[in-house]
DNA sequence: AAGTGAAATGTTATACTATATCAAGACGAA
DNA sequence: TTCGTCTTGATATAGTATAACATTTCACTT
């Protein structure tokens, strides 16, 4: 599954199993999947796009939920260092993962300029011309972002026809 | 040239020739190095280090330039959407591109966590994986961001040894 | 040399993104 | 239960970026 996803899905069953994936992943590793992170976590999920800190604290703020901006920046600290949200750079913005079942991974993002839409594929598993020449010149990598802005399938001039 | 330069080298040089190069390019394709872009250029060139907008201005306003922050922003954009400089997404910073010259180039930055030096390599000039990945889903890209964050030979513990 | 339109700059105000700090509460382990 | 640690609450503030509009500069034409 190195596929990049513009496709429609089931969503619902998308949502549950994005949660239920992250409730093992933190019952497995100790980690504790609180009800503010795990609220922020559904957020994402059910949006389906990439939301900025405060876009999430809009929702959270209607719901009673303490809505200071702390409260979801440490929630998404939480999500992306433990691999079930991602942060876009370019954005400023965050998404869930697509697939957080699959452990650490190095994603890649497809950023629609018109539309919007940010689709995440995999970094190709193979040695990457990044890390060859990284490992060159004697820099070792800890972490990598990349991102790519331009038109996705449904808004390139003539596309999706 | 792909290497990635983490090397000494002469800067006195390596000044005067990113300023003469942005002034050639410039003059070529009838764009304005006005004396507030030229300085900003000169200032990110000379620091040659990753400077966030406000670290320009700064310096903008101790030589009393108009110094407010429209004033950095605009000069970046220039340089920034003429190749003469680059964003690093990862930092909300600015560094002057290290080759000019080349035009159109699709940069990555290696940036220390340690020292905080940003290094630029070059992307690969075949067809990449992204690439790839990319149009097989239909998506045309128009710009990348590859960033990779780690340790420089000099910060690396044994290295430089 | 004067007129004109487009690009660039000056200036003020404000929006958006993110973190520091310290007090208080919740939870698991001994 | 007590301890230590992780998590949350709450206030304040730091850091990054743009909107909007008036004015000037510049290249080009007449």
């Amino acid at each position: 599954m190195s596929e990049i996803g513009f496709g429609k899905h089931d969503h619902s069953a998308c949502i549950s199993g994005a949660l239920e994936a992250a409730e093992q992943v933190c019952s497995a590793q100790g980690l504790r999947l609180t009800k503010g992170r795990r609220r922020v976590l559904e957020i994402l999920v059910q949006e389906h796009r990439a939301m900025g800190a405060y876009d999430i604290l809009a929702v959270l703020s209607d719901e009673g939920f303490g809505a200071q901006p702390p409260v979801v920046y440490r929630a998404l600290e939480f999500l992306v260092s433990n691999g079930f949200a991602h942060k876009i750079e370019k954005l400023n913005a965050y998404v869930a993962c697509s697939h957080p079942q699959e452990g650490d991974h190095a994603p890649v993002f497809l950023i629609c300029k018109s539309c919007g839409i940010v689709a995440e594929g995999d970094a190709p598993k193979r040695k990457s011309d990044l890390q060859q020449q990284a490992q060159e010149s004697g820099f070792v990598i800890e972490t990598t972002v990349m991102e790519a802005e331009g038109l996705c399938p449904t808004c390139v001039p003539g596309g999706e026809a």
